[in-house]
DNA sequence: CCATGTAGAATGAGCGCTCAAACTAGAACG
DNA sequence: CGTTCTAGTTTGAGCGCTCATTCTACATGG
């Protein structure tokens, strides 16, 4: 690749940037159906037809966003499941988790992606994929603590509590919007606490 | 009132009952936005125009599917309060909560209500308010609960468990979406028992 | 014959998206 | 060095359409 196509790769790659950046916030503020093609241009300094040179069509914008979205959480996964000592980094991290999980910015945007995985099929496949390759490490991790601790359960419970640690993050996400007022702080020692507790339930042999 | 009025008032509330039958199930398809009035008009066997007669504009109508939710939720709230058994029924009626929230239709809505609260303050305020009254009966159960057990907590801390509780159990609607996979008769053992071991934590005397 | 219920065409705004033209900057050339 | 050429970038008017909402006209039962 020539110096002057990278260049131009560069800027191209820079103005998709450019466009996410504005439609995220635009998307955020008005919904996915609610923010016009022309607003998101204005918020991006562009004008509306440009937004065409680099994305096929509104959806395809969306899908970019969700896309981000998606391997952020992939990437958190992974790096989670690299820590030396899983246990110790699960109870540790869930600090970081209730906080992440409770910025008001990022769930206005998860509540939109979730509401469209809702309808949209295609979104849905989306969501579905990642949450998959998320629950799969979740229910490693739990696995191998469990089997630590002498523990013998079925897949299935252990899926089960890989499911209901999730929920339990997930939920935040509605917390902070029907309760703004809720306090991190007071949160997450109750949560490292439910978690352990939930790790040290007895074995569940259902199959 | 005299009897035809009444006739007349019954048959109002009916096609506007029947407004918001149709509403709902063009919401959860297509969004709030996404629903035009020309589909809402076909789906309630009504002329576009029709619809102005029984509710001011669109707003209005989603306005009264959400307080139909909210009136359904604090409905249920006030049963849960009123059983005699405190603790045994909020273990138990965690199953029907379990199913409740697993229900994909249902969170589809919610998940349309929530995200249109994460962007308009209006429906923001709605939901807010609905929430400050479930979450006050839910810690006036936990506080008495965790009295009679001998703890002594904080306000706070009872507050923040009843938060936990409720992210939990709000959090089944993104994993319902997420996953539909997820097998509630595996949910619900693991379910009580995180609910249990949740109550029995040790005093958190923060304040 | 009037009040109310109902329909559906009309209206103007705004939508996603296209496209021909204008602009820009660097290459090629004399 | 100045001029033309060229190819990519960017614009914004405008197309066809759908939207929420309004208006006019008709039906119907008391």
């Amino acid at each position: 690749m020539s110096a002057e196509s990278k260049n131009a790769t560069q800027r191209s790659d820079a103005r998709r940037a450019q466009i996410l950046a504005a439609a995220s916030d635009c998307f955020r503020a008005y919904g996915f159906h609610g923010a016009s093609i022309a607003r998101i241009s204005e918020a991006s300094g562009m004008s509306a037809g440009h937004i065409y040179h680099y994305f096929e069509n509104k959806e395809a914008i969306i899908e970019a966003i969700v896309e981000q979205d998606i391997e952020r959480l992939l990437t958190l996964n992974t790096e989670l499941r690299s820590a030396s000592d899983i246990k110790g980094a699960l109870i540790e991290r869930a600090a970081e988790g209730v906080e992440g999980k409770l910025n008001p910015h990022s769930a206005g945007l998860q509540m939109e992606i979730m509401s469209e995985a809702a309808r949209n099929p295609r979104m849905a496949a989306f969501v579905q994929a990642a949450d998959q390759s998320c629950l799969a490490s979740l229910t490693e991790t739990i696995r191998s603590l469990r089997h630590m601790a002498g523990h013998k359960d079925s897949d299935t419970a252990i899926l089960g509590m890989a499911e209901v640690i999730a929920a339990m993050f997930e939920g935040l996400q509605f917390r902070v919007i029907r309760n703004p007022r809720i306090d991190k702080d007071i949160i997450i020692p109750i949560f490292r606490r439910a978690i352990h507790d939930l790790l040290n339930q007895p074995s569940l042999g259902i199959e």
